[in-house]
Parts: C-alpha cells; structure tokens; sequence
DNA sequence: CCATTATATATGTATATGCATGTATTTTCG
DNA sequence: CGAAAATACATGCATATACATATATAATGG
C-alpha cells in the first residue's frame, strides 16, 4: 500500500479528466443516435419537466442560461424542441420536446440505459452509491462558500 | 432514508454537473492570478514533467493531442510556456515553462493549495479517499472497454 | 535506398461552457 | 401611475474539448 497524498492532486483537474473518459464513453455509444451525452441528458431532462423555461433549465442542470440558450437552439435546429412564449410573461420562453424529440428520446434511451447500468454494476451499487453522496456533498460545500 | 434509484441519474450528467460546480470555484478564486484551473493544471504538469512533448502531456492528461496543441498555445501567447524543436526528432515539440511561467505559477500555488485543502478537509479526509478511489476504479473501467 | 507505414503536430469544424453586456419585459415602490 | 430595479433571454467574446483530416518527419521492410 503506497501512501498517497491526495492533496498534490488537483480536486478539480482529476474530476474533469475523469468527466472526458465518461463522457467520451456515453458520446461513442450514443453517436448510431447522433446525439452526444449534453444532448441527450437535456432532452431527458426537458422531458422529465414536460415543459420549462431556459433559465429553469439552468438552475436545474447548474448551467449559465447562456450555455441553456444556444444548446437549446441547436436543440431546435435539429427539430427536436420547439420554444414558444409564455403567455402569463412575454419575457420566458417554453421549451418543450417535439414529436421527433421524443422519438430521438426514445432511440436513445436504451442505449443510454445500458451504459448505466454497465458501468454501475461494474463499479458496485454499493461503490457508486458512497461515490453518488460524495458528489453530492462536493456540490452543496461548494454551493456554501458561495453564500458566504 | 429515501430510496434512491441512481440508475435513474445520468452518471456522465452527474459527473459533468459537478465538475461545472467545481471548475467554477476553482476559477473565481484564481481569477487574480489571471489563470484558469486548465491552464494552473497544465503548467503544474509541465513544471512536475520539466518537459514533455504535445503528445506525451496529452497521454498524461488525457486529453486529445489537439487540444493540447490549442491550449499550449495560448499559454505560449502569455509567455508562460516556451516550445522548441526536440533535436532528435524533428517532429517532436518540446514544451518548457518560461521564467515569467514559473512565477506565474509560484504565484497561484497558494490559492490553489487553499482550495484543495479546504475542499478535501471539508469532505473529509476518510471520505475523499474512497471518492478518489472510485473515479480511478471508474477510468479502468472504461479504458477496459475500449480494449474490447 | 526507397516506398510504405507510423508518428507528431496543426487546422478546419463543431459542441460545450462562462462572463460581460445588451435588450425586452415585468415588478416594485415612491 | 411612472421611474428604478429586477428578471428573462440573446449576443459578443473567450476558453476547453474532440474528431476528421492534412502535413511533416521518422521508422521499417523489401
């Protein structure tokens, strides 16, 4: 057993690099479906809310509402969402999945399940679950220095 | 205690989700240093490898040699980083830290020894280790993939 | 030694992402 | 009510990242 130092590794580097080969992995096997893993997972999630503004969406996925603007606009390129206004405030736009949308959802989706259930499994629930909650814990530490 | 059935959460969603959250403490605290967490990383890993070519620090860091080649040069362009002609191979690209790198990046040690040192305490020692843990176990488990 | 193959880097193109800022609309408050 | 503040979205600019591909150089095999 070799006693690392933990602390000479940069936290954020490693949880990026570490992010690349996840994601390089969802976005290979998602590509028959031509939908990387940021698409896929806002779809789902657009879907999962039926209908939400961008800066809902932001909150949500913890993403500016810049980046929810235009990949939501590629999102609509592809035909895949559609964006209306609010009726109650000409401000907000509603995102909401298309016929095709909900389709490409529907493609995708056993794929998607099927890494995730292979790289859990091949983890250990157990495993994962701790690896889940720490996540978890990074985020709401983090969340606290930015309230004070 | 809620039962919850990760499966349902995309693990490479999740994954990025957190390392935005992350990546963004790690910026806004070396936003006076003028470096982003990439470039810190980057230069800490030229400076442990004294010098390494485009391709070798992309292996190390996991990252497509291309974008390498980008990020290099844009620390290049900042005097950060000089890249010279391995004299014993005339494709090969040498990359070494400049003087004004080494202080740049004696200037941001500190900062970045803070975070660290206070996310991972506020993880917990115990905690962060089996974190740290998992996302190696994690990358095996996709690198064996890509064997098949 | 030369042709083929392999390797190292660069470039074109595309997505993902954030910050600063601009514009439009709504809300609040004197 | 009307001006100021807040909110929602869009745009300009910049970095990070990958894939396909081009270019230059080295290595290899006949």
């Amino acid at each position: 057993m070799k006693n690392i130092d933990y602390t000479h590794i940069c936290v954020c580097a490693n949880l990026r690099k570490k992010s690349r080969v996840v994601t390089q992995l969802y976005d290979k096997l998602l590509q028959p479906t031509g939908l990387k893993i940021t698409q896929y997972s806002m779809l789902a999630n657009i879907d999962h809310q039926q209908s939400v503004s961008i800066s809902r969406l932001g909150e949500i996925l913890l993403l500016d509402q810049t980046t929810i603007t235009r990949n939501i606009n590629l999102l609509k390129q592809n035909g895949y969402v559609d964006l209306t206004r609010d009726p109650q405030d000409a401000r907000t736009k509603v995102i909401t999945l298309t016929k095709k949308g909900i389709e490409k959802l529907n493609e995708a989706a056993p794929i998607w399940q099927d890494i995730q259930e292979r790289i859990i499994n091949d983890i250990g629930i157990e495993k994962y679950e701790d690896f889940y909650e720490t996540l978890k814990t990074i985020q709401k530490i983090i969340q606290s220095y930015d309230e004070e």
